[in-house]
DNA sequence: TCTTGAACCTCTAGTCACTGTAGAGATTAA
DNA sequence: TTAATCTCTACAGTGACTAGAGGTTCAAGA
């Protein structure tokens, strides 16, 4: 193996940076280095690094990666975090795909009757200037 | 009127620390002072911070909200402006909602079949080792 | 009028997960 | 050998706040 980190980027899909970023705050371990100070990476590097992306793309934080990491770093020991690990995030996951419904909701119905006249009668203006005009109790979610 | 920042925050569900940020970043005007330097708020700042916030709970970014106040400040103005950044951010819900709903499908199969005892065997934790057991091509969300 | 304590002030730094830049040095292919 | 490409460190910036330190002002009660 021995690759470099951009060989390691186009491996996993991270930029260069990000790498140097995980390894940083200590996600991916230093690796070692040329003689001229450059990183050398071994095929466990791409393994966790493609472990973290994969992680990074159903959207857990680096936070839970990192609780993930160490289970998977030891394979005797109980997963029942990791298994509540997803399922907090699951639910994190649910909870943010209502919030965003009864934003649509009420999105649409702010779109769907401006006649794109003058601001003064502007629906959209008039809804955000009066919350009475929104059925909108609380979101919930700021994107 | 003459209200003070925290009498302002009450009315609007703003935080204080929130309000001098959106005076900072010039979303509210700098109001007047008192003689010992405290703000002091008329009527219209509770008006436009309320727009504020009704927008940020829509998901409006305060750039789009930067736009849409220039605009309800302008009553004669064409609002195909607004109209069209309302739309702009229903297409981004609604995008960020299917994204969300892939991920929810990959989360809920991933936890569904964990039997909760070692690392070694815990499903999530070999999904997110091993990208193939996944139909992730790309949720296209990192939340 | 004086005292008290809650609310206010400014300023700075931190959050999350990166991304981008500058300027210098290392490596590789022709 | 030289040019092109890659990599290095260090730091600033993103969005939308939030938290804290350390000091000042205001309004209400005695």
């Amino acid at each position: 193996m021995n690759i470099s980190i951009g060989g390691l980027a186009g491996r996993t899909g991270a930029k260069v940076q990000t790498i140097r970023y995980y390894e940083q705050i200590a996600l991916m371990p230093e690796p070692q280095r040329t003689h001229g100070g450059q990183r050398r990476y071994e095929a466990g590097a791409v393994k966790r690094l493609a472990f973290i992306r994969h992680a990074r793309l159903l959207g857990f934080s680096l936070d839970q990666i990192r609780n993930l990491l160490d289970l998977a770093d030891h394979p005797g020991r109980d997963c029942t975090s990791a298994d509540s690990i997803a399922r907090e995030h699951l639910g994190a996951v649910k909870a943010k795909i209502a919030a965003l419904n009864s934003l649509k909701k009420e999105l649409t119905r702010m779109v769907k009757t401006c006649s794109g006249t003058d601001a003064a009668h502007c629906l959209v203006i008039e809804t955000l200037a009066n919350h009475d005009l929104c059925s909108s109790a609380n979101h919930g979610v700021v994107t």
